[in-house]
DNA sequence: TGAGGTTAGTAAATCGATTTACCAAAAATA
DNA sequence: TATTTTTGGTAAATCGATTTACTAACCTCA
């Protein structure tokens, strides 16, 4: 009741000042240099804090069209590979004074459509996003108005910017690391899914087997978030039909987790009937007994260049020049037990 | 260049339309029965649709005092459960209309001020909020001025709406699980935290070891994201000096996972050494080998019940009847392997 | 016929900032 | 002294909606 005017604005900062609004603007944003004089700086300084006036982010948004707020899109939120680039680009926005607000694609293009209109109409100021394939044609056209830029994976037949991991490369040394060791017949497990990220690691697991003149065992999941009884099925059939296999690689965390359900379920085990090596990191593989060999992907610097391409986008977005930048990462293999050499166990059960 | 103007206001339909805003703003917001003719109603929405209008949000918000936006604060996003919950409350918030805007506070109660300040400047509706110790006051702060509800913990000495599981008598029935398979010297490797969630775990463990007056093994870790080497090792010192106890019981997923790692570096097994059994769902607890044991925190209606109550706190926010909603959640026991009889194995290493 | 009611609208204030264009007084220059 | 420049400042338009208060025209019915 008694409490004071439930919400101070720059007039009634003017006012308790005698000056008008136009000069607290100047001293607020820092242009009262040589057109106000250092005494009334001082002066509206000191009320401004005193009454601890903020002015309306709201108003200043209206105003200039400007909201400091970045849309993240992701296929998931809840994975951890997401929710950790979720955490560093909130880290570094809050840092810069950016919000973000997210929201998970689930890979359906229609609710990324909606999800982009959504956010188009809040005014937000640029969008990070890991696109589902089909989104494409949405996703240029907001490319024209606002700043875009992709991580993860990224569409090869339009010029945007993007961040991603060398997966080819990667998943290429991963699946020799493999071969190294002496496993011949590796299998892979993939999403049947035309994103770059996946084609990418499917093409280095391919290029790896046939440099080797290996046989290559391939599975293609058609994933669906809500059918993961389905899934691990298909894949223990996978194991079951090609009893040659004598190592597995998982083009993603979520996939090797229904794989390893699957050798569960099969009674099938990790360091005795299959190697196993995974893109992506995970808690799960690192503790995993014996633990699972991965491709990490380096989040800190995926988050980091995400958001200074972002940032650069959103400065030279209005300027005629356009800059497309696009970044690939190296990813890390990350050695562990299951995929060292233990060929010897798999025949006698015992150690030589 | 030949473009249409770059965005479309009110004002050009009402032009189009031969009509003032007003009508134009009363017809959008479906207060134009009997006042505006069926007509000119049509007309207008007609000319809306051509056009593509869609009003400014901003300009609607300055003027309504509604962001439709709400802010969301978790400890630590990239924590299964907070991005669990997370993508739950963000797929709730986009069928309802509105956008969330996430932040993590790790814990540190300067940070979360810090985010109350900036979240409450850019005028979000209402906080569901994960509050750390110590952010008491600046929460009820808040308050007094937005619609706020508290999850996963609350503060007891203050009258505010949370939505937490019951996490004592989770815990009670849990530990009381181990000790009926014949655990008698059950440890429990908890927080040091003064947070209701910790606590309340923490009293259910002592209250089944009291109750059948069984010794006590408490560890209380003084939880840094960025200490986990030094953590495992004060947990590992715990196990060696401890050599009596049989179970483990840990009061978080994250705990559980160094006290993983401690068992693996020291050479202990999971079903072997100890048995295992912890707060919270993870991937890797079903996975595990043996799977381990979990109180399952219901995700689904932790996110709907918070989500509920902010609404409604939002709703009756400026009435003058508060209403305080206590949500407390049954958590539930998921039996697996880790927690099964074992005393046979644990002798003599073979089956009876 | 004239008091009151209904219908179909609109003008203008407002939310809270930024920014352009302008001005008076003081200082500098000629 | 007269003119120009600088200093220090303000009035008012603007961003794009919502909402209050008002009105003109027509209708109704005693």
């Amino acid at each position: 009741m008694s409490k004071k005017k439930d919400k101070i604005s720059i007039k009634d900062i003017a006012a308790a000042a005698g000056t008008s609004t136009t000069t607290v603007s100047f001293i607020l944003n820092g242009k009262a240099d040589h057109k106000v004089s250092p005494a009334l700086i001082e002066k509206v300084l000191k009320i401004i804090e005193e009454k601890n006036y903020r002015p309306s982010s709201l108003a200043q948004s209206l105003r200039t069209g400007k909201t400091n707020t970045i849309a993240l899109l992701v296929e998931d939120i809840s994975n951890p590979f997401f929710s950790g680039i979720a955490r560093l680009i909130g880290e570094r926005a809050a840092r810069e004074g950016y919000q973000i607000v997210y929201s998970s694609t689930e890979n359906d293009p229609k609710k990324t459509a909606t999800l982009l209109d959504f956010f188009t109409e809040k005014q937000v100021d640029g969008f990070i996003i890991s696109p589902p394939a089909g989104a494409l044609n949405d996703i240029q056209a907001l490319r024209k108005n606002k700043p875009v830029v992709l991580f993860d994976r990224y569409f090869p037949q339009a010029s945007m910017s993007h961040v991603v991991v060398d997966n080819q490369m990667s998943a290429f040394h991963g699946v020799r690391h493999m071969i190294n060791n002496k496993f011949k017949n590796v299998g892979c497990v993939t999403l049947h899914s035309d994103q770059t990220q996946m084609t990418g690691r499917l093409q280095g697991y391919n290029e790896a087997m046939e440099q080797s003149g290996l046989k290559k065992y391939t599975l293609s999941v058609d994933y669906k978030a809500d059918e993961h009884d389905r899934i691990v099925l298909e894949i223990a059939k996978f194991y079951k039909e090609n009893p040659g296999m004598d190592a597995l690689f998982f083009t993603t965390n979520y996939l090797a987790i229904l794989g390893l359900e699957a050798m569960q379920r099969s009674n099938l085990k990790v360091g005795k009937d299959f190697a196993v090596m995974c893109f992506d990191e995970h808690d799960l593989f690192r503790l995993y007994s014996p633990p699972i060999t991965v491709i990490s992907q380096p989040l800190a610097e995926i988050a980091e260049n995400a958001f200074n391409v972002l940032i650069n986008e959103m400065e030279t977005h209005s300027s005629a020049i356009k800059r497309v930048e696009m970044i690939e990462i190296p990813a890390t293999l990350v050695i562990r037990q299951s995929t060292s050499n233990f060929s010897n166990f798999s025949i006698t059960g015992s150690v030589f």
